[in-house]
RNA sequence: GGCUGAGUGGCAGAGUGGCUAUGCACCGGAUUGCAAAUCCGUUUACCUCGGUUCGACUCCGGGCUCAGCCUCCA
């Protein structure tokens, strides 16, 4: 598998530190809000590739950390006259409810910052044992940058550059404007714990670096997160971890694409942020998720109601083709009773090769749809339909569509969630419409189909006999 | 200002030194009572200026435009 890794900046064969086992880490939500679209790609597209290294056959270590301690975290509790676990739990349970609505697998761990803070002091004490940092005289412990050559290795950022461009105010009790925090002196009425150096918090640096190498060790294989965390998270992780073990941190840095907004990112400080729950208001999960499949990860991603429309009605398409062959689709291993191969090897192929080139998921859902085109023309009605052929397209399908967590719904609910009339009323319509086709009396069935159609319900007659779908 | 990255057909979005991406939309045809679904076919591209090459959308360089980061952010 070919991997685009930050620190090179080019793709590179992917190699794990041990044969056929992977450790990946990747910066999970600071849990203060509701998560938003953007969200949604980080853990759609870390899902995506999780999914491909288990399906490769690689033993992964999935580790994705929830920041529950927090400036913003400790602001909305003061704002809202509450606690600060009550604000992390609430959005944990939101967190979660999201990313089961994406159809993510939950990762092996999850930890929390919260339960790391021993680790982060541990962390901390070392790099100030070995000069790498410093306590200020207010009760903060600050990173010393200037002791660590490599800084700035990821984001191709030199620390003199860096010091010409400061737009920020420098903090008096820094030796450097470029040092960043890595322990918090506690205000009055903040969560505090306590530490060597007074009653604190730990910064959000050392809180990643303490929980992926707890659970990953000293180097581990993959550290994702998104684009914009690539300067300045992720080089201070790296600065503290590597500072403090002599070893490289993580292989393998990855980074998703933003999501857009009128071509502009979108994030919370700008306002501009739709919220996962927002858009299943109106989209299925799967919608979403095939949106965010839909691309490159690396690229940016505009979110627009009609890229949403678009990905559905990509998704019914496919859905369509496998109509009427889930039962086949369901049990793969019995086509291969008959001597035929299960699943067509050379769609897998061509899926694999696309995943393997740095997670091509454009190309694999090209994939599904040549798919869906040859299962609707060997099972089209006429001469010679080759059941064998059909079955395994079909086999091959739902497959491939699980091996991106998408197609795993029945096709006919799935092509009729989100109606806005009921099962029942539709179906009695339906009788009566084919009672007046029978009849001849077209005038009044076209009206009953017009006026399911006002409704979203669009009906179909395929081989003689009427089925719906919501449009 | 510095550091990254991007500019593909009506829209979205892959990809390749010479050969069909794919989906949606459009047009023509098949099918249908008419539709829908489906199939077949057509049309529409590669920011700009140079360079390398037999040949570049694809490689190299300049320019223009856009985005991300440099402050919390997936």
């Amino acid at each position: 598998m070919q991997i685009y890794n930050t620190m090179s900046r080019r793709r590179e064969r992917f190699e794990p530190r041990e044969p056929g086992r992977v450790g990946l880490y990747v910066c999970g939500i600071t849990v203060y809000d509701h998560c938003h679209i953007g969200h949604a790609r980080a853990l759609v597209v870390y899902d995506l590739l999780y999914r491909h290294l288990v399906a490769s056959g690689y033993d992964v270590t999935y580790v994705r950390n929830i920041t529950d301690v927090d400036d913003k975290i400790i602001d909305r509790a003061a704002r809202e006259d509450t606690t600060a676990d009550d604000i992390s739990e609430r959005f944990i349970r939101s967190m979660h409810e999201d990313a089961a609505s994406l159809g993510t697998i939950a990762p092996t761990h999850e930890p929390r910052a919260m339960d790391s803070i021993d680790a982060a002091i541990k962390l901390i004490e070392k790099l100030i044992d070995s000069g790498h940092a410093y306590a200020g005289d207010n009760g903060d412990v600050y990173y010393a940058v200037s002791a660590f050559e490599d800084y700035g290795k990821l984001s191709g950022r030199r620390p003199a550059e860096l010091r010409s461009g400061l737009r920020v105010a420098v903090d008096e009790h820094k030796r450097d404007p470029l040092d960043f925090v890595m322990w918090k002196a506690a205000k009055p009425g903040e969560p505090s714990w306590p530490s060597p150096w007074g009653d604190g918090r730990p910064g959000w640096h050392i809180e990643c670096s303490a929980m992926s190498m707890s659970l990953l060790g000293e180097t581990f294989d993959i550290h994702g997160g998104g684009l914009d965390l690539e300067f300045p998270h992720h080089e201070n992780e790296i600065a503290q971890s590597e500072a403090a073990t002599g070893q490289t941190f993580a292989n393998y840095w990855m980074h998703n694409g933003l999501v857009r907004v009128d071509d502009e990112k979108m994030s919370k400080s700008l306002g501009n942020f739709t919220t996962i729950r927002q858009v299943l208001e109106h989209f299925d999960g799967e919608e979403i998720r095939a949106f965010i499949a839909s691309s490159h990860y690396r690229s940016p991603l505009n979110y627009s109601d009609a890229q949403l429309e678009a990905s559905r009605a990509a998704l019914q398409r496919l859905y369509t083709a496998l109509r009427g062959h889930d039962d086949i689709a369901d049990e793969p291993s019995n086509a291969a009773a008959g001597g035929e191969p299960a699943l067509d090897e050379s769609a897998i192929t061509r899926f694999d090769d696309a995943m393997n080139d740095d997670l091509n998921t454009s190309e694999a859902m090209a994939v599904l749809h040549d798919l869906a085109t040859q299962l609707n023309v060997a099972s089209r009605k006429g001469q010679n339909t080759d059941v064998a052929k059909v079955a395994q397209l079909a086999a091959t399908l739902r497959h491939l569509g699980a091996r991106l967590g998408l197609l795993q719904e029945d096709p006919e609910r799935a092509l009729q969630r989100g109606a806005s009339l009921d099962a029942d009323r539709i179906d009695a319509l339906i009788e009566e419409r084919t009672a007046a086709r029978a009849a001849k009396d077209f005038a009044r069935s076209d009206a009953i189909r017009d006026e399911l159609a006002k409704a979203g319900v669009l009906l179909e007659d395929v081989d003689g006999k009427t089925t719906w779908r919501r449009s």
